[in-house]
DNA sequence: TTTAGCACTCCATCACAGAGAGTGCCAAAC
DNA sequence: GTTTGGCACTCTCTGTGATGGAGTGCTAAA
């Protein structure tokens, strides 16, 4: 976090200014300011002021003899100093709540992209989730069901009821009983384990299981790899990319063609939403912030939410422009109403 | 199928055109076309017959004084009688053949993942797999596993070896004795249907059987709507998005919004894949005949892939002015040793 | 039936001018 | 010391011709 110290009227100006320029999409002038909002100065005060404000690098101008126009650093201050959140209305928190904890959500999956096009929806943004990460939760039991001849069904469950399953391939045909018995063993000794510890060091934990099927034990160290990890494509739902294209930011072709570069390169979303992640409460992430030439033009307003003992991230992204004070609050109330519809649902 | 009758000249210099159009994506002068490719013809009497291929509506010209363009009924009447597909390279189809049947690809999914991005890689288009159609197939078992007190997980095969899974909520909890009674019943019930049968009627054949649980059976019934039918979401797999965006035909910017827009809307894709399926062979299907707003400047090359006694489709999407020779083999062979490779891991 | 010739149309590019918006700075006013 | 009015200056944006070039359609001759 920078600290840039202003006196109150480059506070009260860098505020306005962002608010205005957020709303109409063009270089702000000294002349708008003015008239537009009573502050009781003149034009060419302004000016001076702006001038100030261009000096510490937070606003700047196209081009000479036009109006500014915030830098990474002003949206930066503004929203770490300046920001107003802007409460949700009643009807509307009233409208959002029913949507989320509506009837047949019945599997979490479907309330996460459930509530990601509602996010897209009420932000006129681009709408994300990231599913609850696996790796903090705390092993449940595992199941192992032959589904036919050759193959077998892995299912994992975690305490705070998440449940991922994997289809693996076996050369050969093994018996139920000792199917079972091998189940049994694996909870047994896996009882109370974190995954994120599974993670590390499975092999080791395992190896040793008498009376488990060694083939059995094998395929299933070899599965959790990608059963344990965050697999990309499924995780992350993204919804309303509409909302983006008819932005003046997007109107020019490179940013637009930009845009579709990232939303395709999924692995790259991921780490961004994850990188947000600070434990807690919202986090807003500006332009260059986000480390993705194709994401420069954006921002990104996130916020955690947790399933029992695991947590996710949802969020909204958009053009830099965007209106904090009102996203702040709505990707806050949809994170509590998602956590606790979650709740309600273990 | 439009029949449009062409007389030799006609149609080569209807295929002259569109190739020659398809490589530099300007409209096409009687000039060139005279001196380019040794005709043997004067630029008069190319604009001759030009002026023929305008009536029919074969070409057009974007204005007066411009050279000519095809028309979607030219790119039709190119496809159906003009076409000479381009045989793939020997070592091309030896490289998609590795690519394809590389080693790790344990899953039917993970395959249609590489597949699709082997083909955007090829074709440098947007590449695109449809997954099997479930309903075509015959139902092999289900499986009831209860995953924690109040979570069971349904899993039904299908004869090729096809699974899929969905997560219910049971409001109490069923004992494991009647859970596995039920499943019992409901395989000896359902053995050799049809899932497009089942769909039908699945409430109608299971609504008599005796020593099931009531309320696994209607859980069941519940689910197999959305576990039946094709989920759009997951099935449909696109990859090379990007590829697009740097074709001229897409510099404009609402074209390339309307991309967008068409890629957002997965149901509609698979719709136009499914509507693509004759049974067999490749299909190509041009601009309008898309039957979707957004994707009327593009066009659709498809091929339908078996696994086991289902099918599903690939294929690439990409501006009208695509090579159609190349792609047509392009396709077709990809589809050709996806099923090999499919046949070979059942 | 083919082709050469020619008038015509339309696009694309460029230069240029004028209006408008907004600045920076200076000197006067508070 | 701070604020403000005045003013010259800069840059963008828009519209207007002018010009060159590409390609056509048509006619008349080969």
């Amino acid at each position: 976090m920078v600290t840039v110290v202003l006196n109150d009227r480059e506070r009260e100006i860098l505020r306005l200014l962002v608010e205005h320029y957020v709303q109409t999409a063009e270089p702000v002038g000294s002349r708008v300011l003015s008239q537009k909002y009573a502050l009781g100065l003149s034009p060419a005060t302004i000016r001076n002021t702006m001038q100030d404000l261009e000096e510490r690098g937070l606003v700047k101008q196209p081009h000479t003899s036009a109006g500014r126009v915030p830098t990474d650093m002003g949206y930066r201050v503004f929203v770490d100093q300046l920001l107003k959140p802007q409460p949700i209305s009643g009807p509307e928190e009233d409208a959002l709540r029913e949507l989320i904890s509506a009837e047949g959500s019945h599997a979490v999956e479907e309330l996460l992209s459930k509530t990601t096009s509602v996010l897209a929806t009420i932000s006129h943004e681009l709408g994300v989730t990231l599913a609850p990460r696996f790796d903090q939760g705390v092993f449940s039991n595992v199941e192992l069901v032959q589904v036919a001849s050759n193959k077998i069904l892995l299912i994992i469950t975690v305490k705070s009821g998440l449940v991922r399953t994997l289809l693996v391939e076996a050369d050969i045909s093994i018996e139920d009983t000792v199917i079972d018995r091998t189940a049994r063993l694996l909870n047994e000794r896996l009882a109370g384990v974190t995954i994120g510890e599974l993670q590390a060091n499975l092999g080791e934990r395992v190896k040793d299981l008498s009376g488990a099927d060694a083939r059995l034990i094998r395929m299933f160290v070899d599965a959790s790899d990608s059963l344990l990890s965050v697999p990309a494509p499924e995780a992350l739902k993204l919804e309303g990319t509409t909302n983006l294209v008819g932005k003046p930011e997007f109107k020019d072709h490179a940013k637009l063609a930009g845009i579709i570069q990232m939303l395709e390169q999924r692995e790259a979303l991921v780490e961004m939403l994850q990188n947000s992640d600070v434990g807690e409460g919202i986090v807003i992430t500006i332009g260059k912030e986000l480390k993705d030439t194709n994401a420069e033009p954006c921002a990104m307003v996130t916020s955690p939410y947790t399933a029992g003992r695991v947590s996710g991230t949802i969020g909204i992204i958009g053009p830099k422009r965007m209106n904090y004070a009102r996203l702040v609050t709505v990707v806050e109330t949809t994170a509590r109403l998602l956590t606790k519809q979650l709740k309600k649902m273990f």
